[in-house]
DNA sequence: CGTTCGATGCACT
DNA sequence: GTGCATCGAACGT
């Protein structure tokens, strides 16, 4: 089963958002795959969303932003959150679209371990004991679930140890609803989150 | 149920 | 120095 290929994020973000959800994202790492369906994502489009990091334009941070479709933009938030992004649209033209939940597939035993060890290094000698479909519930519990760091930003998602996948032909399509996005100050009137209603790796309600 | 609040580091002004 | 595209513990109801 191949990766999407770069062609599949050079088009309208938003229908770029739409197209990932039911789609498997794949990480490769400390030999083990993990991966996990998507069922929630935001779009961030242009300088003139205020809530896309280029909006203040190019800076060495959001480089990726404004580099070819089908990149990694992985950036670390409240000093500890890892925040995976795919690049969409066309080199110059900043736009992204943030992956908040999956549905988790394979790799659960890693993505335990990985969970548990975030939670030891907060509490002292205690297990992580949450429910497995929140275990990529959330853009920063599923970069840590998954071992996705910084090390994978600006790398190509069609090839290399992140990917995407197509949803499997076997899975029915999954319903997208539309909402406005979770977690941010400005630009909450633009409704460009696009999640699965009712799923119970989708994230917190929007504000 | 609900809301508040601290942890934690870095990009940017 | 300020403000985050967060998370979960610790409260209050």
């Amino acid at each position: 089963m191949a990766a999407l290929p770069a062609s599949f994020y050079a088009r309208p973000t938003l229908t770029v958002a739409a197209d990932l959800i039911g789609c498997v994202l794949v990480h490769d790492h400390g030999g083990v795959r993990c991966s996990g369906r998507i069922v929630e994502v935001e779009a961030y489009i242009g300088e003139a969303d205020p809530a896309c990091h280029a909006a203040a334009g190019p800076t060495a941070r959001n480089q990726p932003l404004y580099g070819p479709a089908g990149l990694a933009y992985v950036y670390f938030n409240y000093g500890m959150h890892w925040l995976v992004n795919a690049v969409t649209e066309a080199a110059g033209a900043p736009a992204a679209v943030l992956v908040r939940a999956l549905e988790p597939l394979t790799g659960l035993e890693a993505m335990r371990a990985r969970r548990g060890e975030a939670r030891a290094a907060a509490r002292d000698g205690v297990t992580w004991s949450g429910r497995d479909a929140h275990l990529c519930r959330g853009p920063g519990n599923l970069t840590r679930a998954l071992g996705i760091t910084g090390a994978q930003n600006h790398a190509p998602l069609s090839a290399g140890p992140l990917r995407i996948h197509a949803p499997s032909v076997k899975a029915a399509p999954l319903p997208v609803s539309w909402s406005g996005r979770v977690g941010i100050r400005l630009g909450q009137d633009r409704p460009w989150r696009a999640y699965v209603a009712g799923h119970p790796a989708v994230s917190g309600a929007p504000r």
